[in-house]
DNA sequence: GGTAGGCACTTTTTT
DNA sequence: AGTGCCTACC
């Protein structure tokens, strides 16, 4: 099966995809011993910038150069994107075919590919594979239908998702998961009485969303996992089957795992042989229940298993590891980490005093064309990160303005925009016909249908058994030229299912019209664009199912780019020059000759949000940490101050001030590590600058 | 009762 | 860019 989710991201790895990665001289010692490791399971402690990413890549190589075949390699990553490139690497290091087979997946898309290779050993089949969105509008349905008891209680269907999202991510109970979560972990009488006041009804509301979860052939992203993990833990046979399939698994970004997948790859410690690598000061997914007791218990729970590290970096010069060294060594957390670089000492990292987000802006843009046109740069040396997608809103505005071309990581994704979902819920239907939130979407879709006639319609449609329901029967549930549309779009797509390309491309001649009239705003500028690329993304898939299901778990094809045509194959600005702007999340492997980290500022870090519990703002320091290691040559960190005088945010009251600029990260940062800067012209030595000095205010802050 | 359209609001991080 | 809430129309 092809994967053109894949498309690369590579643009920026071009350089070193030519080395051979086997010549085991490219590596140092260190690399090398982990490279050709020779006992059963390993734990690779791989600080920022020591190679990580190029020692998994040895590796594999390694592996598959003495004779592992390359299917009995799982290369397991949180991105697809970072999965790509570590298979693309090591193919482009074997000549020949003998790396071709390499699988390179994440988690989830992992589990999907089993239980689809397996249906006999899971027990699903022809299961819709539901995101995030899907999965609030089910457990809206499941409130609806206990509108009893949900009324009583002031909890909203996203926040009973997060919850249950959590607990079985980590894979705490639910009283348990509520404490830690709605009562910042507190064991009182009080707590106690509201927890089990609580717990009973989100019982109530996550059975129903399990229930109508079942009926529709659904999976949730948490559900791959333990479909998968739960058959390997009861099951014997299904552990004989997959030891035949495996013989080693190499985990990048090991830190970033939760309980949930230590459950999922702890049988495989019996059929194969672990290769895991991670970095505990780059440990920020615990939001979503990562843990790094699986990077420092490592040794505990497995037996044979080996501990090696890495610490020589290799990217970044000191003057950049200084200021990162000394933002680990401020936490009362001891990281017990200090990189050397081994490229000599730099330019010393600049702070940007900025007024507000539009001068940050126009600075940076002025700065990146000033090193285009006259330093040698091309746009592609660039990184730019961000702690929220939403802050770069700005700067995308400038950057659109100058010209600079870019392209943005993390935030919505092809698939999950509005007019591809509303074509998408016509496949979707057609593939499992019991799938409602598909149904809902594309009745309503129809001008004149809202919710509750789409509902009644709906619960006629159930009726019918699935193989009864045809484009004709539609039309004679729902009359009219409603029903006549109806019938129209589901024709296009049943006449086609064998040709999911041809599928989309008739159901689009269809659809063109009325999505034009829903979208009329930005249609013929951003909308009408995509679907040509839907059409191509399409080509590349037998049936509508693997089509929906790839697309849903590939978070790689992000809507930031300007996507072209070329002949068959699909162009996105992402293969031109182009800078990145990327949320520190999303930046995990990245790297850049030039990065800016935007709006360092009390409130962002730590974000404000997190103050409260020390755990919390320590992975608020290791997000900034990431930040901080993704630059080679130049660091730019700027700050913004009007972000002070917070007009946006009500009531902050002066003790909550005094603690956010206690925590503030940069708070007692010696003068040497950095260079303090203005923009130069409209930002003079007005008042604004004076609040950019004040930022260093002297507060102490006992974590104890 | 049902639907569509307008306005104001709001955004941590992701599979 | 999306969502929730209100209002005016069918």
């Amino acid at each position: 099966m092809t994967k053109l989710w894949n498309i690369s991201k590579y643009g920026i790895y071009t350089l070193s995809l030519k080395q051979k990665n086997t010549a085991l001289e490219l590596y140092n010692k260190e690399q090398k011993e982990a490279i050709t490791f020779n006992g059963k399971h390993l734990l690779l402690l791989a600080g920022a910038g020591t190679g990580k990413t190029k020692t998994i890549v040895g590796r594999a190589a390694h592996l598959i150069e003495n004779g592992t075949a390359a299917e009995k390699i799982q290369i397991l990553t949180f991105t697809k994107r970072a999965a790509s490139e570590i298979v693309e690497r090591v193919k482009a290091g074997i000549p020949g075919r003998d790396a071709q087979a390499l699988s390179g997946s994440t988690f989830h898309s992992w589990c999907n590919q089993l239980i689809t290779s397996f249906p006999n050993l899971f027990g699903a089949a022809n299961y819709t594979v539901i995101d995030s969105d899907d999965q609030l509008s089910l457990m809206k349905m499941a409130c609806g239908n206990e509108k009893t008891g949900y009324g009583k209680i002031r909890i909203k269907p996203q926040q009973i998702l997060d919850l249950f999202s959590f607990a079985r991510n980590t894979r705490i109970n639910l009283t348990e998961t509520i404490r830690i979560q709605l009562h910042k972990g507190k064991d009182d009488s009080e707590t106690n009485e509201e927890i089990e006041e609580l717990r009973p009804v989100l019982e109530l509301l996550i059975k129903e969303y399990q229930t109508l979860k079942m009926q529709q052939k659904y999976l949730d992203y948490d559900d791959l996992l333990l479909v998968v993990g739960n058959r390997l833990h009861k099951d014997e046979e299904a552990r004989n089957i997959l030891s035949k399939a495996y013989d080693y698994i190499l985990v990048d970004e090991m830190q970033d795992t939760n309980p949930l997948q230590w459950y999922l790859l702890a049988p495989f410690e019996k059929i194969c042989k672990l290769f895991c690598v991670g970095d505990d000061a780059q440990s920020i997914y615990s939001f979503r229940g990562a843990d790094f007791q699986n990077v420092h218990s490592f040794t505990e729970r497995v037996s044979d298993s080996e501990v090696k590290k890495l610490d020589k970096n290799y990217r970044s010069t000191q003057k950049i590891l200084d200021i990162s060294n000394w933002l680990l060594q401020k936490s009362p957390i001891g990281y017990n980490k200090k990189l050397t670089a081994h490229r000599g000492p730099g330019k010393t990292p600049v702070i940007l005093n900025v007024a507000n987000q539009f001068e940050e802006a126009n600075y940076i843009a002025e700065k990146i064309l000033k090193d285009f046109r006259e330093g040698g740069k091309t746009f592609s040396d660039f990184l730019i990160l961000s702690r929220s997608q939403y802050y770069t809103k700005p700067l995308q505005a400038v950057f659109l303005q100058k010209k600079i071309p870019y392209e943005t990581y993390g935030g919505r994704k092809f698939l999950e925009a509005a007019h591809i979902k509303d074509v998408l819920a016509i496949l979707r239907v057609i593939n499992n016909p019991l799938d409602q939130i598909a149904w809902m979407r594309y009745l309503t879709f129809i001008h004149g249908i809202g919710e509750v006639r789409a509902s009644s319609y709906l619960r006629e449609i159930l009726k019918l058994d699935t193989s009864k329901i045809t484009g004709e029967a539609l039309s004679g549930i729902i009359p009219g030229p409603e029903g006549g549309k109806i019938k129209a779009y589901y024709n296009a797509v049943n006449a086609n299912k064998n040709n999911v390309k041809l599928a989309v491309s008739s159901l689009f001649k269809e659809m063109e019209l009325d999505l034009a009239l829903k979208y009329a705003k930005d249609w013929q500028e951003k909308r009408k664009g995509d679907f040509p690329v839907l059409e191509i993304l399409a080509e590349h898939y037998s049936s509508l199912g693997e089509f929906i299901t790839e697309g849903i778990l590939d978070n790689s094809t992000g809507l930031g780019g300007t996507p072209v045509l070329e002949g068959s194959k699909i162009k996105t600005t992402e293969n031109k020059d182009h800078v990145i702007i990327s949320t520190v999340h999303s930046a995990k492997g990245l790297e850049a000759d030039v990065c800016f980290v935007l709006n360092v500022s009390p409130k962002t870090y730590p974000s404000s949000y997190s103050l409260g519990s020390t755990e919390e703002i320590e992975e608020e320091r290791r997000v900034l940490y990431v930040a901080l290691t993704r630059a080679k040559n130049e660091l730019i960190i700027t700050r913004t101050t009007d972000s002070l005088n917070a007009h946006h945010s009500n009531a902050v009251t002066p003790t909550q001030n005094e603690e956010i600029n206690s925590a503030y990260f940069l708070e007692g940062l010696p003068e040497s590590l950095v260079i303090q800067e203005r923009p130069q012209g409209s930002f003079s030595k007005s008042q604004d600058a004076k609040k950019a000095n004040k930022i260093d205010l002297d507060f102490g802050f006992d974590f104890s």
